[in-house]
RNA sequence: GCCUCCAUAGCUCAGCUGGAUAGAGCACCGGUUUUCUAAACCGUAGGUCACAGGUUCGAAUCCUGUUGGGGGUACCA
C-alpha cells in the first residue's frame, strides 16, 4: 500500500505546500459498513491543510482519484477517507504475486539466531509447564527461520546439582534396583517418581527428628533447650511453609545449631543423651544428599556411574516426549560440563573493575544505579553461582557461533535474573550483548494453583499428549470419517488433530499471559481451535483433488471479484507481512490468530460460493481453485510456523 | 517495603506503533445439508475495557495514582 502512502504525501505538497512525512499518513483497512478498501485517517493532516477533516479528506481523495491510476472513487465519513482501489489492482496483486512460486518462499537475511528453550532437569519428567515451553521454543525458531534467519535450537540440560542428587539417593536407599525395563516405566517417570519418594521420606525423617527432640527433651540442660529449641522452632516454620528453600535454610541453621552443641558439650556426662539425637540427624537424607553431590563434584566413581545410569534413562524418556511433540535441536549443551564456567569472566569483570570483591573474598556487580541491587557473581568460597555459569555459558555460546541475536525461551519467574545477565554483559563490554533476549512467558496454572513436581500436582506431558490423541480419536470415530482410513493412516491422523488441538491451545495465548488450564474441561475442537483449522485445510485439498485442480492464471475478462473473494485476496497478501511482524514481536500467537481468520473467510467464501466443481465458467473455475489453493498453502506453511501438522483428509 | 507482569462478555482469548458503533470462540437460544467434508455456515443475546484522574480533535491502547492477582527480591537453579 505504499503508492497510496506516495500519493497522499504528494497530495499534501500539491494542494498545500507542505513537505509531510509518510508517517503523517496513516492507513489503515476500511471498515466493511463502508464502501472501499484502504481508509486514510486524515485528522493528523488537518494542522497542515488549515481545513476541517472532512473539507480535507475530499481534497486529498479527488486528488488521489486523479493522480493515482488505481484509486477509482472515494468517499468521505468524518475524518476518514475511504479509498476504493481499483479490482484490477487485486487480480495482478493475486496474479503477479500470491499465484506466483516464490509467494512462500523465505528471503535469508544473513542472520544468525540461537533459541534456547526447553532446558530440563534430569531429575523428573516434563509437566504441562514444559510442554509450552517447548513449543513456544520451537515455534519461534520456525517462525524466525521463516523471516529469513539461519536458527539454532539449543538445549541446556540442567543435568547436576542438589535435585539431581535426591532422586539418585532415594533410587540408592530405597529402589530395590528398580529399572525402566523391570517396572515399566518410562525413565523419566522412573527417576521422577524417586524424586518425589525422597521429598516424601525427607519430610518423615524431619518430623521424626523434631518427635525424638520432645522426647529427650526432659533430660536436657536448659542451655541445650534454648539453643536446639529455637533451632527446632526454624526447622517446623520451614516444614509447616512447604517451601524447599525455606527448608533448606532452616535445616541449616538447625544442623549448625547441633554442631555447636556437640562441640561445645562432647565432654560432659549428659552428651549420651543426645547421641541418639546426633545421629539421627546426621544420618538424616538431608545430610546425605549433599555429601553425594560433594562426592559427584569429587567425581567418585559410584556416583558418577548412578548419575550417568539415572540421566540415561531420563534421556531415553525425554527423547520419546521430544519426538511426540515434534520439537528437536541442533546443539546440547550440559551443564554438568558448563556448570564450572565463568569464573573467568569474573576476572574479566574484575579486572575491568565492573565487579568488586568484599571483604570475605565473595565477588559482587553493583546495580543500584540501573534501579537493580547488588548481585552477588561469586561466593566467598570461589565457587559458582546461577549467574556465574550463565555467563561463562553465554560466553560459549558466542564462541561457538557467532550468532547475531540469541534468545532464551525462559518462564517469567525469571526475568530479574535474565535482566541481570544481560545488564552484566553489556557493562563487560560485549558487543552481541545487545543481541540477547529473555522470551518470558507465563506460567500454566491449573484451577487448584501451581503446579508442583514434589507434591505431584502437575499435568504430566506424555499423559496429556496421550489425552488428547484418544479425544481425537473419539471425536473423529463419531463423525464416522475415517472409515477407511487404514489402522496406520488412523493412528497418524489421531495423533495429527490431538497434537494440533494441545498445540494450537497453548500457541494461540500470547507468551507472557499466564495460562490457566482446567484438566477437568478438555481442550475444545470446535471455533477457534487447531483441529478447526486443519479441517479447512483438509475441506480445501479434498476439494482440489476432486476438481482435478491444476494450476494456471485465470482469464481475468469476465470475473468480478465477489467482496469475500476479494477479502480473501486481501487477507492472504498479508502472510509475509504477519510473519515479520510475528517475527519481530516473537510471538506464535499472531501467527494463530491470523491463520484462524484464514480459516473462517475460507469457510464462509465456500458456504456462499455454488459447487466449484460444477462450476460451468472455465475462467470462473480456474479462479476460484486458484484462490483455494492458496489459501491451503497459507494455511499449512502458517501451521508448520507452529509445529502443526495439516492432514490432506479429516 | 521495593521491582516487575497482568486485569476486556458467564468462561477462554483477539484488539499492531492512539482512530469510526470494542471483536472472535465456547456455553445459551434460533436457523442452514436432494449441490464440492455440518470439526462448517448464518442469526439473537451477552460490555461501566478493574477503578479514578490526566494528555488529545480522538484513549481498551499513552502517563500518574488506587484496588485486586501472578512472579521476583543478594550466595536455589
Amino acid at each position: 500500500m505504499n503508492f497510496i502512502i506516495a500519493g497522499a504525501v504528494e497530495a499534501v505538497k500539491e494542494l498545500y505546500g507542505q513537505e509531510i512525512a509518510e508517517n503523517v499518513i496513516n492507513i489503515q483497512e476500511t471498515r466493511k459498513e463502508f464502501e472501499g478498501q484502504v481508509t486514510i485517517v486524515v485528522f493528523p493532516i488537518v494542522r497542515f491543510s488549515k481545513k476541517s477533516p472532512e473539507e480535507t479528506a475530499n481534497d486529498i481523495g479527488s486528488f488521489l482519484q486523479q493522480n493515482v491510476a488505481e484509486v477509482t472513487g472515494f468517499n468521505v465519513v468524518k475524518g476518514f477517507l475511504n479509498l476504493v482501489i481499483a479490482e484490477s489492482y487485486w487480480i495482478d496483486l493475486f496474479n503477479n504475486t500470491l499465484l506466483q512460486p516464490d509467494f512462500l518462499s523465505i528471503k535469508p537475511r544473513g542472520e544468525k539466531v540461537m533459541v534456547e528453550y526447553s532446558s530440563p532437569n534430569t531429575n523428573k519428567p516434563l509437566h504441562l509447564g514444559h510442554v509450552r515451553n517447548n513449543l513456544l521454543g520451537y515455534s519461534v525458531s520456525e517462525l524466525l527461520k521463516a523471516d529469513g534467519y539461519e536458527v539454532i535450537k539449543v538445549n541446556l540440560v540442567n543435568d547436576r546439582g542438589i535435585h539431581i542428587c535426591k532422586s539418585m539417593l532415594a533410587w540408592q536407599n530405597w529402589g530395590n534396583g528398580e529399572t525402566p525395563e523391570s517396572s515399566g516405566l518410562k525413565g523419566d517417570h522412573l527417576v521422577g517418581k524417586y524424586y518425589v519418594l525422597y521429598d516424601k521420606k525427607e519430610k518423615e525423617e524431619l518430623q521424626n527428628i523434631i518427635s525424638t527432640y520432645h522426647e529427650i527433651g526432659t533430660t536436657l540442660s536448659q542451655f541445650q533447650k534454648d539453643k536446639f529449641g529455637g533451632a527446632i522452632g526454624v526447622l517446623q516454620t520451614a516444614l509447616d511453609q512447604n517451601d524447599p528453600q525455606a527448608l533448606k535454610r532452616g535445616f541449616d541453621i538447625f544442623a549448625s545449631t547441633v554442631q555447636n552443641i556437640i562441640n561445645r558439650f562432647q565432654s560432659e556426662e549428659n552428651f549420651d543423651n543426645i547421641q541418639e539425637f546426633v545421629t539421627l540427624v546426621n544420618n538424616s537424607s538431608f545430610v546425605s544428599v549433599a555429601k553425594m553431590l560433594q562426592q559427584w563434584e569429587q567425581g567418585d566413581t559410584e556416583v558418577v556411574g548412578l548419575w550417568e545410569k539415572m540421566n540415561g534413562w531420563v534421556y531415553e524418556g525425554f527423547d520419546v516426549t521430544y519426538k511426540k511433540l515434534g520439537v528437536d535441536f541442533d546443539k546440547y549443551y550440559y551443564e554438568s560440563n558448563t556448570y564450572l564456567l565463568g569464573k573467568d569472566t569474573v576476572e574479566e569483570g574484575l579486572a575491568k573493575g565492573v565487579f568488586f570483591k568484599k571483604e570475605d573474598g565473595s565477588v559482587w556487580i553493583d546495580l543500584t544505579a540501573d534501579g537493580l541491587d547488588q548481585k552477588l557473581v561469586l561466593r566467598a568460597d570461589g565457587t559458582s553461582v546461577y549467574i556465574t555459569q550463565d555467563l561463562g555459558t553465554a560466553q560459549m555460546k558466542y564462541d561457538d557461533f557467532g550468532m547475531d541475536k540469541s534468545i532464551y525461551v525462559v518462564g517469567n519467574e525469571q526475568d530479574y535474573h535474565f535482566k541481570v545477565l544481560f545488564l552484566i554483559l553489556e557493562k563487560l563490554g560485549k558487543s552481541w550483548a545487545k543481541g540477547l533476549y529473555h522470551l518470558s512467558y507465563g506460567m500454566v496454572d491449573l484451577p487448584s494453583g501451581k503446579m508442583k513436581s514434589r507434591e505431584g500436582t502437575v499435568v504430566d506431558a506424555d499423559d496429556l499428549v496421550n489425552e488428547m490423541v484418544e479425544t481425537a480419536k473419539q471425536k473423529t470415530e463419531e463423525l464416522g470419517k475415517t472409515n477407511d482410513f487404514s489402522e496406520a493412516d488412523k493412528e497418524d491422523l489421531y495423533t495429527t488433530i490431538g497434537l494440533g488441538a494441545l498445540k494450537y491451545f497453548l500457541l494461540k495465548v500470547e507468551p507472557k499471559k499466564r495460562l490457566l488450564f482446567d484438566p477437568a474441561e478438555s481442550i475444545d475442537f470446535q471455533g477457534n481451535t487447531g483441529p478447526f483449522i486443519q479441517y479447512t485445510h483438509a475441506r480445501i485439498k479434498s476439494l482440489l483433488s476432486r476438481a482435478d485442480y491444476h494450476y494456471a492464471v485465470a482469464d481475468y475478462s469476465n470475473i468480478k471479484l465477489t467482496p469475500t473473494e476479494l477479502e480473501m485476496v486481501m487477507l492472504l497478501a498479508k502472510y509475509p507481512t504477519e510473519i515479520s511482524e510475528a517475527a519481530k514481536a516473537y510471538s506464535p500467537a499472531f501467527i494463530a490468530n491470523y491463520l484462524y481468520e484464514v480459516a473462517k473467510l475460507f469457510n464462509k467464501f465456500y458456504h456462499e460460493t455454488p459447487p466449484i466443481i460444477k462450476e460451468e465458467d472455465t475462467a470462473a473455475k480456474q479462479h476460484r481453485l486458484n484462490l483455494c489453493k492458496i489459501a491451503a498453502d497459507v494455511i499449512k506453511s502458517g501451521m508448520g510456523i507452529l509445529g502443526i501438522k495439516v492432514p490432506e483428509r479429516m
